[in-house]
RNA sequence: GCUGGAGUGGCGUAAUGGCAGCCGCAGCGGACUUAAAAUCCGCUGGCCGUAAGGCCGUACGGGUUCGAGUCCCGUCUCCAGCACCA
């Protein structure tokens, strides 16, 4: 063997592993410490894998693959996240059952998955849409359901008219359907609800302990968002009747803040047009202004999010004409308007206004021509400047004109302001989040089932744990009812439920659940794929969890990690999970990119309409003159026809090129642009290896100094770069030896035999990396079987001390020679050696040496004078 | 605007506060070849110089240090996420 045949090797050797169960994952293995590794599973979309997915999964592949090397009990597997929309469209359009669409689909997933030489237990694969792993799904929405933390509501969700369907949050670009680009209203509909609010404290104080991306931290805080601050009662009064005979008139209004240390501040107060107390005094006529008020209300309802927010920085709202708030600070009555820059669903759905110390009250204030009270200042500011803006600095602000607080820090003003509200009873401290309840059914076919049933008379039921699965009934089509109704409606057979036992009638909920329900647990279901009791065998989870490593997309950073931490969270309090969180270290690989051209003018140019002329990439943009194009990295995208197929890869140059091709690239967290001139970079340096163990004679004799320092100094770079995920530098390392260790074993001519030990040990090395490659060149040496579970070389550190060094001479810190000394050199003996260099005395020549600098084994630094 | 991350050769990148640019790509020169491909060897940050060598150089401006790509302060640019959350 010497031709580096890399198709009949990987199929060789894929073969081998599945034939012979190699990463068959035992539960226990007495004696191993246990390391759960996961990749965040795909969703098979019908194009197959791109470049991006073999990025993590490599990643972890090799990180695997070394701690079986180590002695460890490994568990690495793969699933599927197969519910979703793609399939069921497809159907739509199509007929075909999102089942069929999904089967071929995964299988071709797995197809192109296996062919990148991955080492799953694939005897613990995983698929959200079967009707076995649902199950448990169902299983546990309803122990939240048990536990108050699932509940119906009536809330508004992103409906789409020229759909006819509602779509998820992640289906709406800037107010409008990502299919279709048709606009999104907002509109209140009969939905499924989970209290994650419930747990906001517990996942905000959960992320201080785990191993994760301080950014992804970050974003799960702002997510919360929890604020500190304080509710405070402001008494209405009304000019028009002040509503006798109506006794529960509302008549306090409270409001939310974080600064209620500007209470001498307000000016007016907002209410979101939402706010029910509205309703209530529009019904017992208490505004002067109805109509208006009315028509405010009706165009807000209507608005899209989008109009809501970011094309609606301009301030609009109306003031409610008959009613007044009293600040209960100092007596002030405060004009009341409804704008749609309060929001309903944060706080109290209304505030006090304090334009003086708040951009958005102050951008109101300026349009409507409001009252500006200044009540913070400047530390050290005496004069009163009229206000430019709103002055928010919270750190460096003394109160002034605000009553028994004045001349306080703002910090000290909350905490008095606080205790003055609560003495009174007219307010008190209060923390808020911004985390909302989970939204959590989706109008949609392919998705599990709620096993819920509504009984005629009015109360509701779960499916007895022991029908679970309630599976998808068969549908003749898929289309949206066009009224919201989900489309399992149309399966009259299935929707209509007579209990067996009473004879009661009911209907079942015909909402689906969301893609992210499967996503939520599937960790746990890896660790006992097949238990039809329960959704894992306690012992098993206990043996096995947390997770010690998460790989994927920073995509999931918010939602699908805070949602499966949620679960987790009602899990281990259920006594169901013995860890309080799954996944206690988290890597999110860097986005691969591809290459995009475009011209002067910024025009961007498809690949296939770009002409190559020596290298140079030359176009036109629609009607315009060729030009040589710019190139960047950008985006893979269909437009650009810039995206590059995994399977073309290995076709060209084999799985293992691929595999070290996107781990050399760079750092795994790194943004990095994709370049098939560096995958030939790799690939020549696996034909150079396989030459190099295939074509030189192999001699068993010991390693002589020069050999034991380089294999040495590999072997404990490449392990300890595996360690730290570092897979690009530990490449690196690996060229480094094939570079520099023939080189030591001769001199010129015929090849000198390399020594055993050095090759094999390198092998091994190499095998995490790749993989197919590494077994056949075991193989090659003589081993029968595989080499999955050889130990991992061990280096000795004897073998890279050094006698000599040479170290660099500096005179004020310029490098001005080289001297090489015994590595044992003392100060004095350094110095002299420096002294001695003829490059070094040129610069020492008549100056005077103030200091010398002498680092053992690093460098001399002569600090001198005139 | 807020939060997180990043700025180093033509390109991807590498450097426990101690020789900036390892490794790879591209480029140049050479060997082999009738020729090409493949392969192998050498050179390759910029400027000055025949050379020895010198000067400059890690986004920009300061600072700490014998010594800064690395630490501190400020500025700019790019990427990602969030964004009327009171």
């Amino acid at each position: 063997m010497s031709e580096y045949n890399y198709a009949v090797i990987e199929k060789k050797w894929q073969k081998y592993w599945l034939d012979h169960k190699t990463f068959k994952t035992p539960d226990h293995v007495e004696g191993k410490k246990k390391f759960y590794c996961l990749d965040m599973f795909p969703y098979p979309s019908g194009a197959g894998l791109h470049v991006g997915h073999p990025e993590g999964y490599t990643a972890t592949d090799i990180l695997c693959r070394y701690k079986r090397m180590k002695g460890f009990n490994v568990l690495h597997p793969m699933g599927w996240d197969a519910f979703g929309l793609p399939a069921e469209q497809y159907a739509v359009e199509t007929g075909t059952h999102p089942a069929v669409t999904t089967k071929k689909n995964v299988d071709r997933f797995r197809e192109q998955i296996r062919a990148l030489g991955f080492s799953y237990d694939w005897d613990r694969e995983v698929n959200t849409t079967d009707p076995g792993y649902y199950k448990w799904t169902q299983w546990i929405f309803e122990k939240l359901y048990e536990k108050g933390l699932a509940y119906v509501a009536e809330v508004p969700v992103n409906w789409c008219p020229a759909l006819g369907t509602v779509l998820a949050n992640e289906e709406v670009i800037d107010g409008r359907s990502e299919r279709g680009n048709h606009p999104v209203i907002r509109r209140p509909m009969r939905q499924w609800m989970l209290k994650i609010t419930a747990y906001a404290e517990r996942l905000l104080e959960g992320l201080e302990h785990l191993d994760w991306p301080e950014g992804i931290k970050e974003m799960q805080r702002n997510w919360i968002g929890k604020s500190t601050g304080a509710e405070v009662d402001f008494k209405m009064k009304f000019t028009m009747g002040g509503g006798a005979g109506a006794p529960e008139l509302p008549s306090v209004v409270t409001v939310y803040t974080t600064r209620c240390d500007t209470l001498f501040g307000a000016t007016y107060m907002v209410m979101s047009p939402e706010h029910p107390f509205i309703a209530r005094w529009l019904e017992e006529g208490l505004l002067a202004n109805a109509e208006e008020v009315k028509e405010y209300r009706r165009k807000a309802a209507s608005k899209s999010d989008l109009e809501r927010t970011e094309l609606n920085k301009d301030k609009t709202g109306v003031k409610l004409e008959g009613v007044t708030g009293v600040n209960p600070v100092n007596g002030v009555e405060l004009p009341i308007f409804i704008s749609d820059y309060v929001l309903a669903s944060y706080g109290t759905g209304a505030i006090m206004a304090v334009p003086a110390h708040d951009d958005r009250d102050w951008a109101f204030a300026k349009k409507f021509g409001l009252p500006i009270i200044e009540v913070v200042r400047r530390a050290g500011d005496v004069e009163s400047l009229p206000l430019q803006a709103a002055f928010t600095d919270c750190a460096t602000g003394t109160m002034v004109n605000s009553g028994f607080i004045t001349g306080l820090s703002v910090e000290d003003a909350k905490a008095k302001m606080i205790a003055w509200l609560e003495e009174k009873g007219v307010g008190h401290a209060k923390t808020q989040y911004k985390l909302r309840d989970w939204l959590f059914s989706r109008q949609r076919y392919w998705g599990e089932p709620f096993p819920v049933i509504h009984m005629a008379d009015g109360s509701t039921k779960l499916v007895p744990a022991e029908d679970l699965p309630l599976t998808l009934p068969e549908l003749a089509d898929y289309k949206p009812t066009g009224t919201g109704e989900p489309p399992l409606a149309k399966a009259a057979e299935w929707v209509n439920y007579t209990d067996p036992k009473t004879g009661e009638k009911g209907v079942r909920e015909t909402n689906t659940m969301p893609q992210w329900a499967g996503s939520c647990w599937y960790y746990l279901r890896y660790i006992d794929p097949h238990n039809d009791a329960a959704f894992a065998d306690p012992a098993k989870l206990k043996e096995w969890l947390p997770v010690d490593l998460y790989v994927g997309g920073a995509e999931h950073a918010v939602l699908h990690l805070l949602y499966s931490r949620f679960w987790h969270k009602v899990l281990f309090d259920l006594g169901l999970v013995p860890t309080d969180e799954p996944f206690q270290r988290l890597v999110n690989q860097g986005m691969i990119l591809g290459m995009a051209y475009k011209t002067s003018r910024g025009v961007l140019v498809p690949m296939d309409k770009i002409t190559w002329r020596e290298g140079k990439p030359y176009g036109a943009e629609d009607g315009g003159e060729e030009e040589l194009l710019t190139e960047f990295p950008a985006k893979m995208s269909k437009s650009l026809k810039n995206v590059i197929n995994p399977d073309d890869v290995i076709r060209d140059y084999g799985a293992d090129s691929l595999r070290l091709y996107e781990m050399f690239m760079g750092p795994l967290q790194a943004v990095k642009p994709w370049s098939t001139k560096g995958v030939e970079g790799v690939f020549r340096f696996l034909k150079r290896v396989n030459k190099l163990v295939t074509e030189t004679p192999i001699a068993d004799r010991p390693l002589t100094k020069a050999e034991a320092k380089v294999l040495n100094a590999t072997v404990k770079k490449v392990g300890e770069d595996l360690e730290s995920l570092n897979f690009n530098t530990a490449i690196s390392a690996m060229m480094v030896f094939l570079n520099e260790f023939p080189a030591t074993t001769g001199g010129s001519g015929a090849p000198e035999p390399l020594p055993r030990e050095a090759v094999e040990k390198f092998v091994l090395c190499l095998a995490p990396f790749a993989p197919h490659l590494g077994e056949e060149l075991w193989q090659f040496l003589g081993h029968a079987g595989t080499l999955a579970y050889e130990p991992f070389p061990a280096y000795d550190p004897a073998a890279l001390v050094e006698d000599e060094v040479e170290i660099p001479v500096q005179v004020l810190g310029k490098l001005r020679g080289r001297v090489t000394v015994p590595a044992t050199a003392d100060a004095a003996a350094m110095r002299a050696a420096a002294e001695a260099n003829p490059d070094v005395a040129r610069f020492l020549a008549g100056k005077t040496i103030v200091k010398v600098v002498c680092v053992p084994k690093k460098m001399v630094n002569f600090v001198v004078r005139p």
